[in-house]
DNA sequence: TTAATAAAGGACATATTTATCCGTTATTAA
DNA sequence: TTAATAACGGATAAATATGTCCTTTATTAA
């Protein structure tokens, strides 16, 4: 479904967006670490995030990756997945053809539209806060096994 | 979403399927060329499904790929992808994490398996008999520009 | 001003997916 | 029985995705 660097992402800017709410900054170290990530890989996939000013970023001493509290709640997931992935997965053909449309529709292009409709809704909207928030109340886990 | 294999795979069964249905075998060529898959990948990826019972082959002149007419109505895309990709696509955790399950969702889990879902069942609902009749009725397409 | 810290970024390495090539095997028709 | 045909299957190549390493740049605190 995402690419590697897709879910790293998003695990990513979860764990800073948790941290950020207690004002706490995160080296790349701590977010490889607490998302189970590589760390060199996940270095790349956080400068492509603040290139697309999704995270902040700030070097040196007590630097590291925030995401100021303000901006959480408008972060959705389509966001990340864009920077990272771009648009394909809302408008590539389920069969792998050029182009995409009701003109001249492959075989799958009416089942699949929903499905891919519904994947973008998902992603379009869910916000980073409230990942978080279910994260903090212990209904989901930012870390398995 | 598919590997480039199982899209490849779905639009020759496809074509396979519609050409059954007149009682014509046709060739990896044939299939190549009206599908727009390139040979040589298309013939493994025709190699498994034959493996997996889902297309039937046959060596020689006058040889080339069927589907039993019976059978059309029977094959479903899902049988497709298992095949080809596995069961990953109804498994896989949408963030990576290697188990999923409700005892210790991650962050996406509610919503991605819905989505999941959603796509698990059209996979299963889908038919090759009437993805086929869709084409011969001249409602979508096996070859896109 | 200096030393320590942490992200940025380029070059490189590995793994997987996608794709090709070619000899072998089975089948058919003449 | 022979020649032609077409799938089968193994080896290899190319492209892309995934992952590492190391030097540079910016920032901070002493
Ligand atoms: S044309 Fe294939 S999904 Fe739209
Ligand atoms: S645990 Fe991640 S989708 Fe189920």
């Amino acid at each position: 479904m995402f690419s590697k660097a897709c879910e790293y992402g998003i695990r990513a800017s979860i764990f800073i967006a948790i941290k950020s709410r207690s004002d706490i900054r995160v080296s790349l170290k701590d977010i490889a670490r607490e998302t189970d990530s590589p760390v060199s890989f996940t270095a790349k996939i956080l400068q492509r995030l603040v290139k697309n000013n999704i995270i902040d970023s700030l070097k040196g001493p007590n630097g590291g990756f925030e995401i100021k509290k303000s901006k959480a709640g408008k972060i959705r997931l389509s966001h990340i997945v864009n920077a990272i992935d771009g648009d394909s997965i809302y408008k590539k053909c389920g069969l792998g053809f050029r182009n995409c449309n009701n003109k001249k529709p492959c075989p799958l292009h009416y089942k699949f539209t929903v499905v891919r409709e519904n994947l973008r809704k998902m992603l379009e909207e869910t916000t980073l806060l409230e990942l978080s928030e279910d994260i903090e109340r212990g209904q989901s886990f930012l870390k398995i096994n």
